[in-house]
DNA sequence: ATACTTGCAAATGATTTGCCAGTGT
DNA sequence: ACACTGGCAAATCATTTGCAAGTAT
């Protein structure tokens, strides 16, 4: 159930690399399985040490780079938190943004469609272009909220 | 015109940290009054130098140091760009956040209350109080989207 | 075979911290 | 006087880079 649909989704990605003359290496294989399995955004760092020990450790060095390649041909989206390190996540076909807590850092993924009437307003008195797509939406969670 | 101004609004910053019961420094007052001067954000490197010599210089630590006191007091907002250091503003009462270009690393300001709909929106559907300053909005600028 | 990639180590850039001397209240 | 602050130097954290060895095509 989540195997086939992810490895649909690895090869998918791996065509990207091979379309544009780049190799198919074992460790961009597996910075791409790992942000598979993972799900949520997470740090290089995590997909250096495989998850934790579910997948083969790589370099830090070279998940870096190969998160950079990535994130150029449009197949891994960078997210900067408030604090600490990068977050990295599958652009896929997915419409999601996140929002961070500023409290307790919890994630929480939101439908991108929500910001279309800002984008929109944005275009028409600035004439910018905006996505929303390189920093969470930082805000306050409900239970922190609470509290 | 513009010290009228800033000294109103450097004294009432300096009443926030009295009536916090913090010191009135030395370094504390050249910080605000950098924030003043400058008046867009600052990376606090600039700050440290005096924004390069117009004012006393102060050691960086102490910058820091200062810029997170004030953060958490409300009076200064921290921004972070894509890359490179981060920003620092007066919070002061302005509506203003940040649109910062993604190819030539443009910043433009725009009202606040252009995001209002979103903050609506986000909290009726997520429950979230959604705050969009800490991070400028990331896009492309109409001059870089033109060629 | 050749150019692209990797791992390792060292460099860099930004921010933080320990510690003792200095200073606002 | 006393606790809060500042400067200086060293530490830390995240990310990048140089380079020789390894590997996909």
């Amino acid at each position: 159930m989540n195997t086939s649909r992810s490895t649909e989704t690895v090869s998918t990605a791996l065509a990207v690399l091979r379309s544009h003359g780049l190799r198919v290496s074992t460790s961009r294989r597996l910075v791409l399985e790992a942000l598979f399995a993972a799900g949520v955004p997470v740090t290089a760092d995590r997909i250096a040490t495989g998850l934790d020990g579910r997948l083969p450790p790589l370099d830090v060095a070279s998940v870096y780079r190969n998160l950079d390649t990535l994130e150029q041909l449009g197949v891994v989206r960078h997210l900067h938190p408030g604090r600490g390190p990068g977050l990295f996540a599958l652009a896929g076909s997915d419409r999601a943004e996140y929002l961070v807590c500023d409290r307790c850092g919890q994630v929480r993924a939101i439908d991108a469609s929500l910001l279309d009437p800002v984008r929109a307003a944005l275009q028409e008195t600035t004439a910018w272009d905006a996505r929303f797509s390189r920093f969470p939406i930082v805000g306050t969670c409900p239970a922190c909220a609470a509290r």
